[in-house]
DNA sequence: CAAAATCAACCTACCACTAGGTAGCCTGTG
DNA sequence: CACAGGCTACCTAGTGGTAGGTTGATTTTG
């Protein structure tokens, strides 16, 4: 992968990390890179492999990102509080939402492939957010893992998506402090 | 309000809740409503018009639609169940988003009268739930009661979203299945 | 070693198409 | 007649995408 396509991955990652996927144009990612927009066709054919490229990379840095900052001593909700930081990080740097949060929104007017690698990155969330669960001492079934990591991943997406249009971001640090109140942390479901 | 103008709101909502705001025109929703594109232009002079509109009108109908859901003798839990589970219907029927909760991704490439009328649609809702857990036996601060209703709305806005993606909407009834087990219904926040 | 061929990386110029929006004409109805 | 509510026809600006040319570095080969 050459320096200039992850040049232009990065800028086309801010761009549709605020504006989506359907509203930011080859012609403005050139122009923030600093070439035309036929050069960013020659690094990626088609709209949808650029889609598809962001979407991945995307998901493997934060899933990457968030195995480094596990320490062995972390209790399950110290975890699920970073995993929560992570989130705030992104909307706070910038008032940037989630890539693959945004692009969720767009689904059915998303090229397949992006689509896909959307579902992907919501997949990879939950399987995290079980693994974390999956240590803590209380044991629980299959479903209620499922029930659980489903839990906690639509409650900080909506929270992104809530805080940033409401411009309070801190509505993640709420919502995140509620979670302690809930049985994810100190019973097994059902 | 005309007929027309109506009957053109009705197809409107239902694209903008699949594709967005940014993903409909007024050429297909022209076509839906079987007139040309200048003939919407007369009813709604531009796009915001329209998309602020709809966004009003949506909130008015959401929240009229939750107050005469309501009886007397409900408790907490069956209104908030009841608020649930007007987004899974939402969502189940032809798949489609909360207008808002879609909008609400696009915030910052939305004309601002539009924004706007997102962010009172969370507003109205955070309120609405506000008022239903004042009326809970459990006393709460402002703080606490903000924090609830935030709590809430979060969590289904990105059940929905999530659950839309994978195609999944039972997600919204298995996160609201968890919230059984919060300290929502039964104590007093800090 | 030097000439020739290849290649990545970009360019200009253009395509067909769609966007939101406007001007002015027509037509049915109170 | 007036005018609401449509229409046709058009505009400008922008979209994703393509064709083909230019550069300069690298590699192949006589």
């Amino acid at each position: 992968m050459s320096s200039k396509a992850e040049q232009i991955m990065d800028e086309a990652e801010n761009l549709a990390r605020s504006h989506g996927y359907n509203a930011f144009s080859f012609r403005d990612l050139a122009a923030k890179v600093g070439i035309k927009s036929a050069s960013v066709h020659y690094h990626f054919p088609t709209k949808a492999d650029l889609g598809a490229a962001l979407a991945k990379r995307y998901t493997q840095r934060f899933i990457n990102a968030l195995d480094h900052c596990i320490e062995p001593t972390d209790t399950t909700f110290e975890i699920v509080q970073r995993y929560g930081e992570a989130y705030y990080q992104a909307l706070v740097q910038d008032g940037r939402m989630c890539l693959c949060g945004l692009f969720a929104a767009e689904v059915d007017s998303l090229p397949e492939p992006v689509a896909v690698e959307v579902q992907r990155f919501f997949e990879a969330n939950i399987n995290w957010l079980k693994d974390v669960l999956r240590r803590d001492p209380h044991v629980r079934s299959e479903d209620a893992l499922e029930a659980d990591a489903t839990f906690i991943l639509t409650l900080f997406q909506g929270a992104m998506l809530v805080g940033r249009t409401l411009e309070q971001p801190e509505a993640i640090h709420t919502v995140m402090e509620k979670l302690r109140g809930t049985d994810i942390y100190t019973s097994r479901v059902n």
